[in-house]
RNA sequence: GCCCCCAUCGUCUAGCGGUAAGGACACCACUCUUUCAAGGUGGUGACAGGGGUUCGACUCCCCUUGGGGGCGCCA
């Protein structure tokens, strides 16, 4: 571990901060200390990675990668009560599954106890702290505290305005505003990037670095994400943890993707990044919004089918099974070929795997057809002498091709080949096979259905509709 | 109560003194089409209010209002 030593940042980092020109070089490769780039993303493994917290890591990650410099993850685990191994490993679990690596070996905040009482004795000695009541308080500089946050420009606050506070308990053990400054130093952060309920604190955290002999970080604080009522979002708006997308089928990319997007825009019309690559050079400190942004669900899953398309089927297969296995059909029980073209044709009119889970066990498994569709009973209802004869007419035309005809185009033509024959439009025969095979009226196109699901099944569930009549 | 931050369509946003205020999601039409989705075309829809500054303000300043965040021996 770094030892604890004073920063050594060059200039440009002390004068950084007008927001725009000057907080821009730090995103372009023109700043020369590259590797001196040090941010972390600092979470208290409390059970779950929200998605504040994820985009705050997101960003952190995204301007680490952008310069070339560290990104570092602390876990914040001086509260024994709410800690554990389980949430901290929810937390790598979440970075990880969003494709945000970090450098160098975790931090436990916890293990550096003794070496922030040191400090805190260390103020205490020099004055800058003071004893009360057994605890070790901070004594506040009656001056003015302000920086240039590289998201929100310059912030000011008055010291007298602020209360002298504790950094260490009458139990001695520190408390959390004194630790992040006492770590921070320690692991020669760069840049504090976090949520801008932090932006309070940030007075009382210049003031120890000051008063420690350090140099204050860069400061750049986001905005919040807020629930569709306008409050921070918590998990009463529902699904606030990174884990609660994916059990709702959301890929990680698309998460990530969007939320990218809650608080940053690239500047230009590009929103959907297919290439990470291409976000970590398109991101810029500078360009983040500083007012909140409310977290919209239906367009993360306009996001998600985005990404849906974009995704390979071979990608996606170890995405669908579990959904599909949840859904009750074992996916290895069925053909490979048969799974793949299930799921690769209805990739691109899905929004979730599970979508993409529930049309393709329809189209494995005739126990997944669907019964209680509106549309399906209405279409059947308002001509049953002609859905039934078309049906029986198309069992006829199908039942008498082999495997080697029972090829799409040709299927379709024949198909177009009997309506015509029958003098009717094309979707007085599609659509009642539509509804035999899949119990809606919706579906890929009808030759490509035929195919996906076979012939031998095809024909047994039209079989079977025929017979319910 | 005190302190800090914020304010463009319902939502995410572009704008950085002179624009018909642009894009995306959603919504509504139309189109394509065997259905749906996707796609294409078009449409509805915003500068919170009031003062300044200026020849000219969405853009700069002030106030009001509104929203958010913080004020623990929590993190």
């Amino acid at each position: 571990m770094a030892a604890l030593c004073v920063s050594v940042r060059g200039d440009e980092e002390g004068q950084r901060g007008q927001r725009g020109q000057q907080a821009q070089t730090a995103n372009t490769h023109t700043t020369m200390a590259h590797d001196s780039i040090r941010v972390r993303f600092a979470p208290s493994p409390t059970g779950y990675l929200h998605v504040g917290g994820a985009r705050t890591a997101l960003f952190n990650w995204l301007f680490a990668r952008q310069s070339g410099g560290k990104f570092l993850l602390r876990i914040e685990d001086t509260d024994r009560e709410r800690s554990s191994d389980e949430h901290t490993q929810v937390i790598r679990d979440g970075l990880t599954g969003l494709g945000l690596d970090w450098d160098e070996d975790i931090v436990f905040q916890g293990a550096g106890i003794e070496r922030h009482q040191k400090m805190a004795d260390d103020l205490l000695a020099r004055g800058h702290a003071y004893e009360d009541d057994g605890a070790v308080r901070f004594r506040m500089p009656h001056e003015e505290i302000a920086w240039e946050d590289a998201v929100g420009g310059h912030i000011s606050f008055q010291g007298s305005d602020i209360q002298d506070w504790i950094i260490l308990r009458s139990d001695r053990t520190p408390t959390y505003n004194f630790t992040v400054v006492a770590d921070d130093a320690e692991m020669t952060i760069s840049h504090v990037i976090r949520g801008a309920d932090h932006i309070s604190n940030t007075p009382k955290q210049i003031a120890v670095f000051r008063a420690l002999g350090h140099e204050p970080p860069v400061f750049a604080h986001v905005p919040m994400i807020h629930g569709p009522d306008g409050h921070k979002l918590s998990k009463r708006h529902g699904a606030t943890a990174v884990g609660d997308y994916q059990n709702l089928g959301i890929l990680p990319e698309a998460l990530r993707n969007f939320l990218a997007l809650l608080g940053w825009n690239p500047k230009d019309e590009r929103e959907v990044f297919s290439d990470i690559h291409e976000l970590i050079q398109a991101f810029s400190l500078a360009d983040v919004q500083r007012k909140s942004a409310i977290f919209d669900l239906t367009k993360l899953e306009w996001m998600n089918g985005q990404h849906l398309s974009l995704t390979p089927v071979d990608q996606l297969l170890p995405l669908v099974e579990p959904e599909m296995k949840r859904l009750g059909l074992d996916a290895e029980s069925v053909p490979h070929e048969k799974l793949v073209k299930a799921v690769d044709i209805n990739r691109e009119r899905a929004r979730t795997i599970m979508d993409i889970a529930e049309r393709a066990a329809v189209r494995l498994d005739s126990s997944f057809i669907k019964t209680d569709d509106e549309k399906a009973q209405k279409l059947i209802a308002k001509d049953r002498d002609g859905f039934y004869s078309s049906l029986e007419a198309t069992y006829q035309l199908l039942s008498g091709m082999d495997d080697a005809a029972w090829q799409p185009e040709n299927l379709e033509q024949q198909l177009r080949d009997l309506a015509e024959s029958l003098g009717v439009g094309p979707s007085k025969i599609f659509q009642p096979i539509r509804v035999a095979i899949t119990g809606t009226t919706v579906s890929e196109g009808i030759h490509i259905l035929l195919d996906v699901v076979g012939r031998e099944e095809s024909l047994a569930r039209i079989q079977a509709a025929i017979r319910r009549d």
